[in-house]
DNA sequence: TCACAAACCGACCGTTCGGTCAGCATATTG
DNA sequence: CAATATGCTGACCGAACGGTCGGTTTGTGA
């Protein structure tokens, strides 16, 4: 599948991806090198054979994480004979489908934004989402440019809760499930139509002009 | 302020708080039992003689920041004579305000959604966000039952949508305003007004029909 | 004033933490 | 073959962890 790291020992790639399972579903500080050593089966002085720290393992982690995820987002086709809206629409549908298809990046890069935004919001921004979030833009603005978003629209606010819209679902995934009279829980096909549609709509009966 | 817990002593009130700010800020899992207990001039003795264990005091400590959370969010005005989407945008506004204002009791919830939303997402469905929910869904089912929301509109979807826009705002505030090209980071009310505006007339230029 | 319970504390416990180190195994290279 | 470098490990370290214990102080009702 993925040829990258393959300049690493066939140690270090286990470590990475034990370490990458464990630190996605527990957190940095719940997380031991112990467990990780264990898990990977490896000894714990090996991991500090390859990794300098618990933090470098971390930083190392997240940052094939977050190249992962960017490529996942990147290689949308470029087809643009299509209308921007289905294009904006196919982005929506597909990045929540990313999102849900590869959980522990998402997972990754969320404990970093609790755990760091704080003091490396600066950092996170340019590194990890100022890209993904500007081809977002992007598209929003092409298609505003070519008269199908009103005009009087913030294009990066619209990209905002495009994205927004996506994360928090799935941020809320296990908890929506449980919530009496919520229908989408389940499908996060009906949920993109049915959020994509009343973006695109608006809520308000009567517009008046 | 808050005559909550007076059944407690002082140094137990002052461990609560101490601890609710440092979970809040750290997480569970970073904030050892020794800060806490140096940085509310009590013993470390004395919080294990108030409560059972750190698990114990982590629960009593987001207890009391759901009840005030959802306190905070129940005494909104019951006028129903203004105009229905008035009171959803109204609403709208305050609920943002309350997250920023109470960012601890936020950031505890939040912490305890990402740590353990698997194991008690059902617990925190119900016992944290189902009535704050199922209040906001009300407020829209009035509105689409006096004819102000489109009949096709699911009701609980558009209430996720609005509280997901408040959280999601405040989860990336940090980040947010390192992101290039993008206005509304700094002003929650600029964000509410534009997102409700967004929400409620739609993006698309011409709605066919 | 006395007795009893609750509040409180210093010292300590076993365990686990992140991290180090000296040395063994293995493969590459001259 | 010797030499050198790298992958790898068990044993170990001091520090910090959550939690306990015996005993002292303090408040309270009789």
């Amino acid at each position: 599948m993925q040829r990258q790291n393959k300049d690493l020992s066939k140690a270090a790639r286990l470590t990475l991806e034990v370490a990458e399972t464990l630190f996605a579903s527990k957190g940095f500080n719940a997380v031991s090198m112990n467990a990780i050593a264990q898990q990977a089966g490896v000894s714990k002085a090996n991991i500090f054979h390859h990794f300098k720290s618990k933090q470098g393992l971390f930083m190392a982690v997240l940052k094939t994480a977050c190249r992962r995820s960017a490529s996942a987002l990147h290689k949308r086709d470029d087809l643009t004979a299509i209308s921007p809206l289905v294009r904006m629409h196919d982005f929506f549908t597909s990045h929540l489908q990313k999102l849900l298809e590869q959980p522990e990046s998402t997972r990754l890069i969320q404990w970093e934004l609790m755990e760091n935004s704080e003091q490396r919001g600066k950092q996170l921004a340019e590194e990890v989402f100022a890209d993904t979030f500007a081809s977002v833009v992007e598209l929003v603005a092409e298609a505003q440019a070519q008269g199908f978003v009103k005009a009087d629209i913030d294009v990066s606010l619209l990209a905002y809760l495009l994205v927004g819209a996506n994360v928090f679902f799935f941020e809320t995934r296990a908890v929506l499930k449980h919530m009496p009279g919520v229908s989408f829980a389940d499908s996060a096909e009906h949920y993109s139509a049915a959020v994509f549609q009343l973006l695109a709509e608006g809520f308000e009966k009567s517009t008046s002009i």
